[in-house]
DNA sequence: AGTGTCGCCTGAATGC
DNA sequence: TGCATTCAGGCGACAC
């Protein structure tokens, strides 16, 4: 599922490929993902793509004339870009075409429908109802410790829910949230009032640690991007606790035997995968 | 206001 | 073998 890692490898290998190009036509095979289409998408015919952005997990086009095109990839969502020339088939899942007039063409394709398209004026797109509430990025100089902990001490929910929360930060999903705080040392299950100083100064770092590491191994792939593969990108090799239940965390050193592995446990309805000897 | 739960959706994995 | 059930999860809506 695409985090935010694998969104701004997304968002750099479209640069790399339409920027600067218009759009010729818009096509879409029904009416909504998770929103409807946006009424008026066959405006944006003609428009320039100036410039590709990645805001949260958000894909921003910004396009000549003022306008935004915001794509969300949801949770099965890709993107795939082919030469019109190229035979292709139109796949089972595949909601809108977008083609460029340099016979480029981009694919969205979302099985599980949870992504979105919509359309903004560029310079109304803080003040959109899907900016409107989000916290600061994870790699801003506004994430930092002190503004952790300030976010932190009068909240009684879990740390891990607390990090998810894109109020908060945004860009950590289930999956990085609990490396991060594998990373960290901190058990996902502890209140989020209850973490000290050193402990939260350790948070941010790992935060920004392991998003900036599964960039760089997104982008390693990168060249590829432009084939039809979704799972390009991901962090899956790298994870140290994520999805591998009783098995060791990375560099273990524990007593398997007396700690039973990496644990899983669902907290908001979301699993999350920590080890009981590193994370207190 | 802060917190917890639900629903959207489909395909893969599991259970009987 | 084949059908039914469970699980995965971003994010907004909603109830308390």
């Amino acid at each position: 599922m695409p985090e935010l890692p694998e969104v701004e490898t997304v968002c750099r290998g479209l640069a790399r490929a339409v920027q600067g190009q218009k759009i010729a036509r818009i096509e879409t095979f029904r009416h909504d993902l998770r929103i409807p289409f946006p009424k008026d998408l066959n405006s944006i015919t003609g428009l320039k793509i100036k410039s590709i952005e990645r805001r949260a997990k958000y894909i921003l086009l910004h396009l000549s004339g003022q306008r935004t095109l915001i794509l969300h990839l949801g949770m099965s969502g890709s993107l795939t870009i082919r030469n019109k020339k190229e035979p292709c088939q139109k796949s089972k899942h595949d909601h809108m075409l977008i083609f460029l007039q340099d016979d480029q063409k981009i694919t969205f394709n979302d099985p599980r429908r949870f992504g979105l398209v919509a359309l903004t004026d560029t310079k109304n797109i803080d003040q959109s109802r899907f900016f409107r509430h989000l916290g600061p990025e994870p790699f801003d100089r506004a994430f930092n410790a002190f503004y952790l902990a300030e976010k932190l001490k009068s909240r009684k929910i879990a740390v891990k829910l607390a990090i998810m929360d894109q109020q908060l930060v945004v860009g950590v999903g289930n999956i990085y949230a609990s490396e991060s705080l594998f990373m960290a040392g901190i058990d996902p299950l502890r209140k989020s009032s209850s973490l000290n100083e050193i402990e939260i100064k350790k948070l941010v770092a790992a935060i920004q640690k392991v998003l900036k590491r599964a960039i760089a191994a997104g982008g390693s792939s990168l060249r590829n991007y432009v084939q039809a593969d979704g799972e390009l990108g991901y962090f899956q090799h790298q994870w140290a606790v994520y999805g591998k239940p009783a098995e060791k965390c990375k560099g273990c050193t524990c007593n398997i035997k007396k700690t039973g592995g990496i644990q899983k446990t669902v907290q908001g309805g979301r699993a999350t995968f920590y080890c009981p000897e590193k994370q207190r």
